[in-house]
RNA sequence: GGGCGCUUAGCUCAGCUGGUUAGAGCACAUCCCUUACAAGGAUGGGGUCGGGGGUUCGAGUCCCUCAGCGCCCA
């Protein structure tokens, strides 16, 4: 006879959840139960590109949703047998951590100053704010990061995430920084990155230019104004605008090439109101004949159509707008009216767009009063202000290029759910401009170049100087390129460091070769790349799933992940996205303390892949119900001593049968990155296997039937339950773990994934065995609750009518259904209709 | 304007390649302290599967069309 399995003592008189995340979060750091094991091969890992969350943003529930999705394929994976590569990593440079010291400290970078030694910021934010030279402003944001990346920290322990914490990167730690320069570096090399002078859409809030995939568009109120122009004849040129303040910035007319109504005028000049400057009449098929007049004012620059005109046909440029989004100080060439432009020199906008409307009335030049419209215009999606567009030096990488095989890759990727793939595809067949990468801003990673400067002083942009690999990462701005000498820096005959910053998505756009260490540890590298899985949100398929893989393309010729599983948002009960407002209320620790871990992680594993789901705290309610059944049913099967044996009843083997395809089914279903549907199998399995075989089989456990009965039940049951923790412990691992621990050395998260195969010896058996017990054990639960008695109440007669397999399936176990239904005659007779009938002992 | 997704019980959602009387949880009602579980259990009421048309022996499931909602792109 083999040994009780089951030591009685480590099961716990009175179960509870309380207290299982401090004790096992702290057990499987010490244990390393998640640490990774870099001496695997390429085959044996399973890596993930873990999304690094912007640490300086607010933490909401829409982090726990998404990184729970990809905890629990990362926990599948590793029970499968593959080493899991799980880094975490902290997205900390760029504008949104800038913004946020800014309001924290009260300071503004002012890169004019010097650096100021063990600066500390004022106890409280000044008004105005403090200007603070450009390393001081950058100390700061590494400051601030690290405070936001320990409550990060904080969070994801708290959700269970299996990651390994001595992996973490950084997107502004010098690991990060060697490998966006290495890569920027490999670029220019490769004629990929280039910098040219060039129409930008600019922020005048933030000044810095910005790329397409920031852009969005806004419905905003303005008005046409329709503006006479001097015709070549005399004769007026009535156009309309919703910029009258760009008049000055004019330097075409034009109309469709079609237009008969203009075409007399194509090649002839007409002459601005105010500012008296003769410009030609073009034609260009983008203008349309039946908006407005039929005639439009190109200026340099009110918009994207501007842009294409003005490079297509050739115009000049004549600039108004500054940096600053103010009109600028002097003139453009040709403006011939200093009493015009002096009424709105220094304004912004608006301000000069109602001076500009109040001198055309004055001067007659405007024909009737604006018309209100509301209209689309391009904003930064983390900006406040209409774009402008600015002429201005940036670095970009070609992408316009590489569209036909960019689509390629996005076929060549396995997308979760599949239609996702539509969004890249979108993205990119309507690029129109290359990756605009630079920006003019302070926390970010430095261009690892610098520029001779011409003997006049001039910088010789033609003539960038790159470092060595060796010596990244490199700030252009205190370092100095090979074969110069520091006081050499920004005078004539020497050279000056390139003043701007990349992006972030620049630097993002490698979290691969970040995580994975690239430039510092080739060897770990080709252990995990490319990579297996990109676990994100849809919102950002057009910049960071895009970007990222451009650059691998460019740099390694492959796709950066075999697959991409992507997470839809947490919407609020109104089906919007959760906002920030509505989500304070509610912080993700508070529902952890509330609910428990695994009862949040279980609302956020029910959200399939893609879908946007709605936030309910009655998800993670029944997410804690099925905890704490987890904890009782263990508790049942193991605190029996009885001894096991063969699994020889036919209700047993039914049990089985059913428990082999749930494992193939939730099997499949994560293989297929579905963990929605893994679960939602093993719970529908669970509950009832606790609702009809447990009751069924309880009596006969307890040894009801005799030894040999016993013994089937109890081999059947610890099966049973070592598969069903198994199949729960992605999503709900703290509870598994613990009843684990009742009766079971080492972590259940290191322990194989079940297969159908280690049930097959035992399960044999009919499943309609168990069907039909438990139809027959529910109708006579249903004769007691009609009659309002107890479950424990005899029955003295069931007569059961059914077909003979059924009624065959049912003498299978015959014995289980009457101690659980405590049925003292249970007969059976054959009939076409099936019907069962309940009669209950007299009281 | 083009594309994608969604529309199933009061609410949140399953329903995979079409197959017997459409499911779960929450909520609601009634009952039950049973030796795993009263922060529980049992049972029940509740749905013309968005509208219309079609294919099929058979449609929530496939096709067409219309409507509404959301999103992506222009």
């Amino acid at each position: 006879m083999p040994a009780p399995s089951v030591p009685e003592n480590r099961v716990p008189e009175k179960p509870h959840l309380e207290g299982l995340e401090e004790k096992w979060g702290a057990r499987w750091e010490a244990d390393g139960t998640y640490r990774f094991d870099r001496t695997k091969s390429r085959a044996e890992i399973y890596s993930i590109d873990t999304p690094p969350p912007t640490v300086s943003g607010s933490l909401h529930v829409g982090h726990i949703f998404s990184y729970t999705h990809t905890d629990t394929v990362a926990r599948f994976q590793r029970m499968r047998g593959r080493e899991v590569f799980y880094p975490m990593g902290w997205d900390d440079n760029g504008l949104p951590t800038e913004r946020r010291v800014q309001n924290y400290y009260g300071v503004r970078c002012d890169p004019a100053l010097p650096y100021v030694p063990d600066f500390e910021p004022p106890a409280k934010p000044p008004s105005p704010p403090l200007p603070v030279s450009r390393p001081n402003f950058v100390e700061l944001c590494v400051r601030l990061t690290v405070e936001d990346e320990k409550t990060f920290e904080e969070l994801w322990r708290r959700v269970g995430l299996s990651v390994d914490w001595q992996m973490t990167y950084t997107t502004i730690g010098p690991e990060a920084q060697r490998a966006s320069q290495r890569g920027f570096l490999h670029l220019l090399a490769a004629g990929q990155a280039y910098q040219k002078v060039a129409p930008t859409l600019w922020d005048v809030d933030f000044q810095t230019a910005i790329a397409q995939a920031e852009l969005e568009d806004r419905e905003v109120a303005s008005a046409y104004h329709r503006i006479r122009f001097g015709g070549p004849d005399g004769t007026p040129i009535e156009i309309d605008t919703t910029r009258p303040e760009l008049i000055a910035a004019c330097v075409a007319l034009v109309a469709h090439p079609d237009d008969a109504r203009y075409q007399p005028l194509f090649g002839l000049k007409a002459t601005t109101p105010l500012f008296g400057v003769g410009v030609p009449i073009v034609a260009h098929p983008l203008a349309e004949p039946d908006k407005g007049t039929g005639v439009a004012m190109i200026c340099t620059f009110g918009d994207v159509t501007d842009v294409t005109w003005w490079r297509e046909l050739g115009l000049e440029t004549r600039t108004i707008v500054g940096r600053d989004g103010r009109i600028q100080a002097d003139p453009p060439a040709g403006v011939e009216a200093p009493a015009a432009w002096a009424e709105v020199t220094g304004k912004k906008m608006e301000p000069a767009r109602a001076r500009i409307v109040e001198l055309l009335r004055e001067s007659g030049d405007l024909v009737g009063e604006p018309r209100p419209i509301t209209h689309a215009v391009k904003f930064f999606e983390k900006g406040n202000k209409p774009l402008e567009i600015l002429s201005s030096r940036q670095w970009f990488i070609h992408t316009l290029d590489h569209q036909e095989r960019l689509l390629e890759r996005g076929r060549e990727l396995r997308w979760h759910p599949p239609y996702m793939r539509a969004r890249f595809e979108s993205w990119v067949t309507g690029l129109n401009t290359d990756w605009l990468i630079s920006r003019q801003r302070f926390f970010g990673v430095p261009f690892p170049l610098w520029y001779r400067l011409g003997e006049d002083g001039s910088v010789r942009y033609d003539q960038p100087l790159v470092p060595d690999e060796s010596r990244l990462p490199i700030d252009p701005s205190t370092d100095v390129p090979d074969g110069f000498a520091p006081d050499q820096r920004d005078q004539p005959g020497g050279f000056t460091g390139e003043p701007d910053v990349m992006d972030t998505w620049a630097t993002s756009s490698l979290t691969p070769q970040i995580g994975g260490r690239w430039a510092d540890d080739p060897d770990l590298f080709d252990r995990v790349f490319p990579m297996d899985v990109r676990p994100q949100a849809h919102e950002i398929i057009r910049t960071w799933l895009f970007s990222t893989v451009v650059r691998s393309d460019l740099e390694h010729g492959t796709l950066p992940w075999t697959d991409a599983a992507i997470s839809g948002w947490v919407l609020d009960p109104d089906r919007k996205k959760m906002s920030k407002s509505k989500g304070n209320a509610l912080t993700p620790i508070g529902l952890l303390d509330q609910h428990g871990a695994d009862a949040v992680r279980y609302w956020a594993a029910s959200g399939r892949p893609g879908v946007d789901t709605a936030f309910d705290e009655g998800q993670m309610k029944v997410g804690r119900r099925l905890a704490i059944k987890l904890l009782n049913a263990s508790k049942f099967v193991l605190s029996r001593l009885g001894d096991e044996g063969e699994v020889t009843s036919p209700l047993d083997q039914a049990m089985l049968a059913g428990l082999a395809s749930l494992v193939g089914e939730a099997t499949t279903a994560f293989e297929g990155y579905d963990y929605a549907r893994a679960l939602e199998r093993a719970e529908s399995f669970f509950w009832s296997f606790c609702d009809d075989y447990l009751e069924l089989v309880k009596s006969r456990a307890y040894g009801g039937q005799g030894d040999a009965g016993a013994a089937s039940a109890n081999r059947a049951l610890t099966l049973a339950l070592s598969t069903l923790l198994r199949l729960f412990a992605p999503f709900l691992p703290f509870v598994t773990e613990e009843v684990w621990s009742w009766w079971k050395d080492g972590s259940v998260h290191r322990s194989a994934w079940p297969t159908a195969g280690e049930l097959s010896g035992h399960a044999g058996g009919d499943p309609l065995v168990l069907d039909v017990a438990a139809s027959v054990l529910g109708e006579v639960r249903k004769a007691k609750t009609v009659a309002q008695v107890s479950m424990r109440a005899d029955v003295a007669r069931v007569v059961v009518r059914d077909t003979a397999a059924r009624l065959a399936a049912l003498g299978a176990a015959d014995g289980d259904v009457r101690d659980a239904g405590r049925i003292a005659d249970l007969v059976t007779e054959e009939a076409a209709e099936p019907s069962v009938t309940v009669e209950l002992a007299p009281a």
